[in-house]
Order: structure tokens, then C-alpha cells, then sequence
DNA sequence: TTTACTGTTGGACAAACATCAAACCTAAGC
DNA sequence: GCTTAGGTTTGATGTTTGTCCAACAGTAAA
């Protein structure tokens, strides 16, 4: 159950999250991430994009204090940080997602 | 009184909304519109970019939906579109401002 | 009309980004 | 050891972005 480099809380900027949920992608695995936990192949099923593409969003979201992630054996287990994005931004994880739910389920109009 | 092209409310996308909110100057920008509506030099005053910089940042945040333009002669008056955002994103625009505001005067450390 | 003011637009440019493909790495399983 | 499965990293490619500068446009004032 190894661990791998995330920012700490103090180090997470809003630009930065902002940024890292600019992205219709990113905003899908951060809706299914609101479920519950899930490994990497888990979110990817259903998102058409490549693998290496799906890590590289993975990697977006994580370093930008989103999500964290941890290695067990050779499968990755990633969830949000909705304490310390509690703590820091109050409200803010839960307006986006749901806003993010609102939008996906709302209009037929989906975003993509 | 002339009004610049917006989108509608039913074509704001939250990934665009984000990516708006993405930039340390725009998210400065929010920061005082939140204050109430401001006139480009007056928000412009402060951020040292150059004027056609912030420019851009206007129109990006106009073509997101964050703000409404009004050409009043020679001057614009921006506001932020808070009545239909919390129609669309209940809470969002609200806790994106507590967090912003939070960012900037909370730690030493600001964001830039 | 001429000048000044308030902003926008277009061009240029470097940096960052999203994407895919291929190579790679590490842990399991045989 | 060899192979497979789950992900990451690197490189390449085309797009978008943030920034500045110079030129422009509309309005108001002199």
C-alpha cells in the first residue's frame, strides 16, 4: 500500500483545481470518483480515451490536490480528498459536483 | 446601453465555467466583481497586465457565462452573472467566491 | 474637427495541453 | 524464470493559451 506524491494541503491552490476540473474528462472521473473509491481501469470503462491519456488526466487530478492515490500491488485506488477540500474551500467539492451530476443528467445537450 | 454577445444560460458548460475560473488574474477579477459591478480600467487598476491581456481575460470570462457586459458610452460595465449561475449551478458561484476570497487573504502564500 | 479616452482586435510567440502510440515498469500467476 | 495485467512515462503532434505590441474603433470633450 505504497503512496504517491501529492501536494499537501497548504500547497493546493484554486487556480489549480480549477484547472484540473476545466477538463469534460476530468469532470467524469471526478463524478464517478463521488461514488466511491474506484481503480483506474474501474473509471476508465466508458470514457473513450486511451490509457495513457486516462493516466495523464489521473496524474492532472492528483497533483492538483483533487484526488488521492494508493498503490496496492500492481492496481491503483484513487478518491477524493473531500476532507482536506473541506477544510480548505468549504462547500466548493460539493457545489461542483453537484453541478457536475446536474449537468450530465440535466439537459440532453451534454457537454463533450 | 448596448449589450455584448452572451451566451445563453442553457449553453454555460461547467468545463467551461472552470476553465474560466482557472487563471489567478481571472480569478482576481471575480474577486472584485464580487464586490459589485466594475468598469474595465477600474478592475484593470491592480493587475499589472497589459490592458489588451485583460482584455482577453474579459472575453473569457463573458464567453463562459461567469460575467454580462454593458457598453455604457465609452466605458463597459462587467458584473457576474450570479442569478443565472445559481439558477444553473446552485452554490457554486458562492463557494467559488468564499474560496477565492479565502485563497487570497488567507495564507502569506498567495497564489500567483 | 481634433484630441483624448476606453477598450477591442489581430499578429506573433513561447508555453502548456490533450491525445495517441510505443516502450517501460512492477506485481501476480504460471 | 516467463508471461500477463495494470498503469506510467516518454515522445510526437496538433491545438489552445497567456502575454505583449501595434493598430484600430467608438465615444466624449475641447
Amino acid at each position: 500500500m505504497r503512496e504517491l506524491p501529492h501536494p499537501s494541503a497548504d500547497n493546493i491552490t484554486l487556480a489549480q483545481l480549477m484547472h484540473a476540473l476545466s477538463d469534460p474528462a476530468r469532470l467524469e472521473i471526478v463524478e464517478r470518483l463521488a461514488e466511491g473509491d474506484e481503480t483506474c481501469t474501474a473509471i476508465g470503462t466508458g470514457i473513450e480515451l486511451h490509457k495513457s491519456t486516462l493516466s495523464h488526466h489521473y496524474r492532472v487530478l492528483r497533483e492538483a490536490g483533487l484526488t488521492r492515490t494508493t498503490v496496492d500491488g500492481r492496481t491503483r485506488l484513487i478518491r477524493l480528498r473531500r476532507h482536506d477540500l473541506e477544510r480548505l474551500f468549504p462547500g466548493l467539492l460539493d457545489a461542483v459536483l453537484r453541478a457536475v451530476r446536474s449537468q450530465s443528467t440535466g439537459r440532453p445537450s451534454a457537454a463533450r
